[in-house]
DNA sequence: ACCTGAACACCGTTCAAGT
DNA sequence: ACCTGAACACCGTTCAAGT
């Protein structure tokens, strides 16, 4: 059972040894370039010049180098995101959309990141989160279920747009899958489908990104029509 | 290329045959007892006397029968849900409620609900939301990307808090899991974490379900907060 | 049209053995 | 402490052959 987590403390060993970061690292470029399904630990063992026993010493087993790589990629997520706000739905919103943006680039990532966090970025999004929305002004005994509501909005959401699900293959666009679901959506029976019929257009013409904020938005009204103004010191 | 959906037209046949339907609820009770992973072509196979190659014939991959299970269960919903609504947002409230409960039963469906629908259920769920959308007055252009920021909102969060991410096993209960996170964030350097370190108890005592409402409540009031009432005919 | 079951081409993971 | 690589115990999927 191998629990290392690195490097030893003294930076030094040789400089192409092996290490959770590394290890991780190799894995994102693995997973960008071939998916979830071609992540294998032969091939990343191949890139990282070793045999694949060499990686179970630095991490439990797929599930949790997939969820570490995730991790990795949601990191990014607040590379770009301003972190100064003046006011905290703005910064709300900054932030949900720095993840979402960090996410589409990674579309295998964004199923992986989980909501009540244990790891390292997760937690870091859910504690700023928490953050923002104790300056809401909404009272304290509200904070905790609506900042995880924030939380599993930004995750699901993402996940739920941008993961292909049940995709055809990678090689299938975004543009093409949703060109034919408006399709088929066309030829269904206008009596019994009277809403989807009438908007296959809507479908082919909008845009993703658009539809994340436009969900996000309608909770941050939820929020601030709810929300208490915070009274002056 | 097996191309059948089901048992022939005139409904005759040996009685045991198979058909996609009986293929996909054997699935379905697979995937009960032994998740995902647990769901083997050949134990399916075995399941219902025959050899994996008979099951290709009615079901295109593993990816689709997955998917067909998830649809069968997300069926269930409708079963539960009235239909017959007075207010349209309360309608809204009772169908995602009706959604999360029955994948909550069925913890491997919610991941695999897909939102731009092409499975039975999914459009039926998307069409009757639309349909309540377009009762509460909203102008017609907001329609689809009110409709689709609900149903995101529902396939979505619902995997978020019923799939197990990162599980340790089935054997772990979802309590035993948060327990165990609610120790992890109570660690935690409250300098870094000032939210996450203050809220232990409240991700111990929380319930799923109200968490699932607390944010559908939140999408929904900002959805009343823009509409405008419809006028009198 | 539908079923059979052996065979192909892989997997994740383990573990004795090395350094 | 960390790496090696062969071996184990599986998979999903295909396909010639049957009925």
């Amino acid at each position: 059972m191998p629990r290392t987590r690195g490097r030893a403390p003294d930076g030094k060993g040789r400089p192409d040894a092996l290490s959770q970061e590394v290890i991780v690292g190799a894995a994102v470029a693995l997973l960008d370039e071939h998916g979830e399904r071609g992540l294998t630990f032969r091939l990343l063992a191949k890139r990282l010049d070793t045999g694949p026993g060499a990686l179970y010493w630095h991490v439990a087993n797929k599930d949790e180098l997939v969820a570490l790589a995730a991790d990795q990629v949601l990191g990014r997520a607040f590379v770009a995101d301003p972190h100064v706000e003046e006011d905290a739905v703005a910064g709300l919103r900054a932030l949900a959309v720095a993840v979402f943006d960090a996410l589409d680039l990674h579309p295998w990532a964004a199923s992986h990141v989980t909501a009540p966090a244990t790891l390292e970025n997760a937690l870091r999004l859910l504690d700023r989160i928490g953050t923002l929305v104790a300056r809401t002004g909404l009272p304290a005994e509200r904070h905790f279920a609506v900042s995880t509501a924030i939380s599993y909005y930004i995750t699901g959401v993402s996940a739920e747009i941008i993961a292909p699900g049940l995709s055809v293959g990678t090689d299938t666009s975004r543009a093409a899958f949703l060109t034919r679901t408006a399709e088929h959506w066309a030829t269904l029976d206008p009596a019994e489908y009277p809403f989807l019929t009438g908007t296959t257009t809507d479908l082919r013409d909008h845009d993703d990104r658009d539809q994340f904020t436009t969900g996000l938005d309608l909770l941050l009204n939820g929020l601030s029509a709810t929300a208490v103004p915070r009274p002056l010191a």
